[in-house]
DNA sequence: AATTGGTTCAACCGCTTCCTA
DNA sequence: GTAGGAAGCGGTTGAACCAAT
């Protein structure tokens, strides 16, 4: 039996306070992120450490960007949606000042809907079958072929989601790796334009070794823990498409 | 002014991954 | 090699907000 996140039956949820906001400012300015089990505690706040994390991370942190995106930004999340699937967290690592939640918000929100009313499917980053090809003929045409990014999991397609499945031995991207394999057998993708550059103010420069900089330099904030990276680190330094993407 | 329907986004939940003993 | 705990991730939910009627 898996137990609860927030166990304690005292504990506070839904919206927070700004006396709750102040106490984690307070505490993490004078000790530190990190050791959020035992945070909510030593802060004096009635909170698990999953959800003091989480709006340290998407709400407090004082480098965050708020505000519109900017159409640069815009461009770079479709092209490394395009790239990675629902990597939010990885697609975050590229936006200074953004948060996974408000990347995947803003994705469903708006970019999703935006692809979709250019007829690009945003689930696979294809021209919608539909509007390219009137005849839908089966399972041989591409839509089945499709790269899907690792994201949009369905029951159906779950499996590749997971890291460990899959017909892309990668874990990676499933959707990098897998667009690349299956790149020679694909019908042309629509012209993204996947030149995945940006001129954001204090992106670091992106190329190979920039990348894992920026995440090695994450590891580095994160109290030496060594947070879940390390796989996706690998995964974009190893993943040849990105690697030449990043170049 | 009230109601309704759509949209946005902060927060939660469940699962996976990683680390350590 | 394995089990347990902690952190991280992505999907989902629901309240707040807004525009249309």
């Amino acid at each position: 039996m898996r137990k609860p996140c927030c166990e304690r039956q005292e504990m506070n949820k839904g919206a927070w306070s700004k006396q709750e906001d102040q106490k984690l400012i307070d505490y993490i300015r004078r000790h530190g992120e990190g050791y959020w089990r035992t945070l909510p505690k030593a802060a004096g706040l009635l909170r698990c450490g999953k959800s003091c994390r989480l709006r340290w991370i998407n709400y407090l942190r004082p480098d965050l960007k708020r505000g519109n995106f900017a159409e640069d930004e815009e461009d770079l999340i479709i092209k490394l949606h395009a790239l990675l699937g629902n990597r939010w967290s990885l697609i975050a690592g590229r936006l200074p000042g953004r948060t996974d939640n408000e990347i995947k918000n803003y994705w469903n929100s708006h970019l999703r809907r935006k692809l979709i009313k250019m007829g690009i499917d945003p689930n696979n980053h294809r021209l919608n079958q539909t509007l390219s090809r009137p005849n839908n003929d089966n399972s041989q045409t591409f839509g089945s072929s499709i790269v899907s990014p690792p994201a949009t999991k369905t029951p159906a397609n779950d499996e590749t989601a997971k890291p460990h499945s899959g017909d892309c031995n990668q874990e990676v991207s499933d959707g990098g790796s897998c667009l690349e394999d299956e790149e020679s057998s694909m019908p042309p993708l629509p012209d993204l334009n996947l030149d995945l550059t940006m001129t954001v103010p204090n992106l670091p420069e992106i190329n190979g070794s920039s990348t894992i900089k920026l995440e090695e330099q994450k590891l580095h904030n994160h109290h030496q823990k060594k947070p879940k990276l390390g796989k996706d680190l690998e995964v974009l330094g190893s993943a040849p498409i990105l690697h030449d993407l990043f170049r």
